[in-house]
DNA sequence: AACGATATTTAGCCATGCCTAAATTTATTT
DNA sequence: AAATAAATTTAGGCATGGCTAAATATCGTT
């Protein structure tokens, strides 16, 4: 019988199944294989002991989902990863797209004092850097803004990037290029018919206006606020 | 073969081997299973291990010493330590006898960049909430004060503390009941005869002149600097 | 130098968490 | 409904890093 949940295996694996149950998949050992780069068999293996720790409900060929238990664990990791990616951003002078990886790391720190002292001393923020809601001290995740993928924006619209979706490093260093970050204003100048593409207009940090095609696969990646 | 060192385990190692050696003492299989609460037998297959790693010269029998690779990789590990305490405790507002164990988490992420970083970002503090001096980013550690154990100042002496030894956190919180704590100034009023205990003078936070009795056991572990 | 005490190493075992290959269950197709 | 395909589980193995018990080396004493 094991004893503990804290362990960086189990809870890598109760993260996977809480991202995967976000996007309202089924929680299989392939599709969590996938996630983590294992293989299906160390997943059932994985499952008997998040079972036996009453972290996740598993059936064997049926599936598994998270208990109460195993939620509120899962949400834990991601305000602490959220929170250190704040930090990393907006008190270090890292980029958006150079912290994901030592966040990995620093969440598995064990302090609940820790992260709620870093919290208040950062003001606790609603947001982490790729706009993902940061869950506040008792675990409650929510996210009233109603943002949507530019890429159903009309011609003439004028949006507020405030998220990015299924960011990884790459897409975000290339998201930089274009001078797109956090809540950058911009109006849709054309919407182009042949693929979708976007012309669009903002404001740079120097005050320049600029023009600059998106890609219909970079604006549906980016969600936004319109006014 | 084993191929890299960045496990919690053999950094615990290289630590305790680099505490022991500053110590001055013999690096035995005894002493440091004592120092990590192991056994003498587990000690024996990590110094192969870490003896393959070329992290130490290990002689069977003979007892084990760091290489220049083990000691800079444990200097590493004392400085990121000691940067992770003391921004817990000048950033977030931890007590000096809280952050030793979280410390211990944190001091295992690896990322240069971070802990250079989060070092620049306070402005590079010297020495650490105990007193103890922080290694430069090139793995330099030095510390050209000149502490004394307070038990070896004569009355009407004046000091100022600037270190504690052999710290842990019952006895850092029990000095913090005393009002002891880094910078402190105080005067030396008398010594007592009988078994050297001290009464001392201070000003406290609040402007306010005290006196106390310090014991022996209790100087002993002070160093301060004189003027 | 030899004895006993102490320290150290070896041998063999356990748990975690990964793997591959084979067996089994479930799903799909005809 | 039976056969095949796909997903999942079981079986058995490996590496890390612990453990105990037994064997062996070293040290201190006489």
């Amino acid at each position: 019988m094991n004893t503990s949940y804290k362990s960086k295996s189990r809870q890598d694996y109760l993260k996977a199944i809480l991202s995967l149950e976000l996007k309202g998949n089924k929680i299989t050992t392939t599709s969590i294989s996938e996630k983590l780069c294992t293989k299906p068999a160390s997943v059932t293996g994985m499952f008997k002991v998040l079972s036996d720790l009453e972290l996740i409900k598993y059936q064997p060929y049926k599936g598994a989902k998270l208990t109460q238990l195993g939620r509120n664990e899962a949400i834990s990791l991601i305000r602490k990863h959220r929170l250190w990616e704040t930090f990393m951003v907006d008190y270090l002078g890292f980029g958006w797209d150079e912290v994901h990886e030592v966040a990995e790391q620093l969440e598995h720190v064990e302090s609940k004092d820790l992260i709620d002292k870093l919290d208040a001393y950062m003001g606790n923020p609603p947001f982490d850097p790729h706009g993902d809601p940061i869950p506040d001290k008792d675990g409650n995740l929510t996210d009233s803004r109603r943002l949507i993928q530019v890429h159903t924006l009309q011609k003439g619209e004028v949006g507020c990037i405030q998220g990015v979706l299924g960011s990884n490093d790459t897409f975000l260093k290339h998201l930089g290029e274009f001078g797109i970050k956090m809540g950058l204003v911009f109006t849709v100048k054309k919407v182009f018919e042949y693929d979708g593409n976007f012309l669009v207009e903002f404001v740079g940090d120097d005050g320049v206006q600029r023009e600059y095609s998106w890609s219909r696969k970079l604006v549906e990646q980016l969600l936004a606020e319109i006014n």
